[in-house]
DNA sequence: TATGAATGAGGCTTCATTCAT
DNA sequence: AATGAATGAAGCCTCATTCAT
């Protein structure tokens, strides 16, 4: 008897974002899955009970990638604006390269598949940042007339416009608008 | 002879909202939606020829109203920095007072329903918003060292990210919050 | 209050016809037979009490008229071959002026409409020309080794593939290959 | 895994000929379908793409069939006359032995399913008649007064009327009114 | 474990019929 | 009598899931 086969999750993973990106949950169905997996319907069966559980676990799967990559590379010796350089190029490398996962997350709120006890990705990532802006303004390099999140939030949304439009063409970055970019989310967050 | 009741269409407009809201496109079923609509599932086809249909002129409904909204109340004979503001709250208020639209639309974009010519939303309401800001550099008000593509974004995803953390509860605003969230923005684009 | 329209039943039955040639009793629909006959569908219930009544009033209507045209014309005085060639005549006229007619009335045979009383039509029109064969047997002038239906069949068969095949310009009639086709009929019979 | 049926198609093709006897075109529903198939409804979509296709292609094979049937048996050995005999016979056997398809292949000409490139099969078995009479006539077997189509018609037209009244008990056939029949045909066509 | 044919519930849509005007 | 909007049962088809191999 074969084992099941770890490498198979992944392709049917990998094949369920490609198929999402272009149709949305809506229009993801088992039988195109198979297909763009490489395996048959059956076979699906054999490592997910049934559609929903595969939602699921692709969320939790993708959810815990995507804190860990967030807080990759932060260490304490650097400048404090150099850290929320790291943190903030993290974001907006995390956009950039997982498109595909952030557009499943986004549709995964609003789709028949939540089961309610959600939300929590946001949350995940927010508390290491937050905790780098507070030390910011302890040490008076941050401004005081806005609370954290407010200032997480601008730099979060900004980032977030700048990977979708990116993405779809709108806005090509380039190290230079990269750059400029980031020098602009200082400016609104530094003393 | 009956008479087409022209806002039985607001109706099922309403209806498909509200489900899209809970369900996501993937959940809207026309036998739910002529439930929720008060009506015979034959009743929604004398109105729209298909599902796809309706979704589309749902699309561009939307899309007409809210670009009316972004602009609504701007004058020439206010300061740039109450232009901005009117501008910036117009969107927020958009945003928080017509959220299943929103919802709906960025479902939309990644749904098997679009047909290609879309993303216009953006495009729309865009430009206006550049002029603003393009005569905001021209009298010395806004900084010239980002591009206005780049200083929109900066306030486009800041809003967003306000709304939606407000709707869903984790960072509810007020009066205070607001004022503050746009000084935050406008310390971002100003000189 | 206006008296029901006598007019508009014969439109009603004339759109019928165009619209069965066309797409046969299976492609007929309530709505497209309004359309075509200039009424609206509620109008259709007016003067027939439902789809099925509609098509079993059509069918005894053209049996009639059918019936009718094929011993017009028809009289004692002529020669017997004089009398036999009216009766062809009529035959492959009715094929060819009433094809929408003859196309409705074989599918009606094999419909979902049929209350299994049918199959009259032929023996209605069987009798005259009976009369006739037989009579030209005492007469001499028909070959006797056939018994009149069989005859009758002859000639009956062969009108109908020239007239289906005139219609569908497969092989298309003209004064000429008339004449030869009754002289061809008109020889199977003889003595 | 279950292999896929090939007789499967068999099974539904009957299927599909026994309910179009009954109610016509007209009356067939791919839910009836299934059932007197024994199948699933989705099975019959596993086989054909819809129900569209299922039509054109019993169409199809039908008309295969019915063109090899006709020139079963036929060989350069025979007398012209025992030659035409057997495809007289060939054609009234067919007529008798698989009256369902006739009565399909009558309806698919005149429903929503023809695709304009039909009326092929009179056309299919048309050529080897036509050349067999061609041959009569230089053989100054048949007369030549009428052109090759004319004395075909007047064959096929006698030979359908005959298995129609036979299969509708009108006027059941039996050898001895069979053998006349043919001699009939032969005196039509015969120098 | 892997396959994909088979299943049938449920989705989209049509259409005969009804009904308010 | 005439209209055509409204209805909902029923038709076609899809697709998550099962099952024989």
């Amino acid at each position: 008897m074969r084992t099941k086969d770890i490498n198979k999750i992944d392709k049917i993973y990998k094949a369920s974002l490609a198929l999402i990106l272009k149709e949305g949950i809506a229009g993801l169905t088992m039988a195109k899955l198979a297909k763009q997996a490489g395996v048959a319907t059956g076979t699906l069966y054999i490592y997910f009970t049934n559609k929903e559980e595969l939602i699921h676990k692709l969320y939790q799967k993708l959810k815990e990638e995507t804190v860990d990559r967030f807080m990759h590379g932060i260490d304490g010796k650097s400048s404090f604006k150099n850290c929320i350089k790291k943190v903030w190029m993290n974001y907006l490398t995390h956009r950039l390269q997982h498109y595909e996962e952030s557009i499943f997350m986004e549709q995964y709120y609003r789709s028949p598949y939540i089961s309610g006890n959600t939300l929590a990705i946001a949350e995940a990532m927010k508390k290491p940042v937050h905790d780098l802006i507070q030390k910011g303004k302890e040490d008076g390099l941050v401004r005081t007339d806005a609370d954290n999140e407010m200032l997480f939030l601008s730099m979060l949304g900004f980032i977030r416009e700048l990977a979708d439009e990116h993405i779809t063409n709108v806005y090509p970055l380039n190290a230079t608008r990269i750059e400029m970019a980031f020098e602009l989310s200082w400016s609104t967050i530094k003393k």
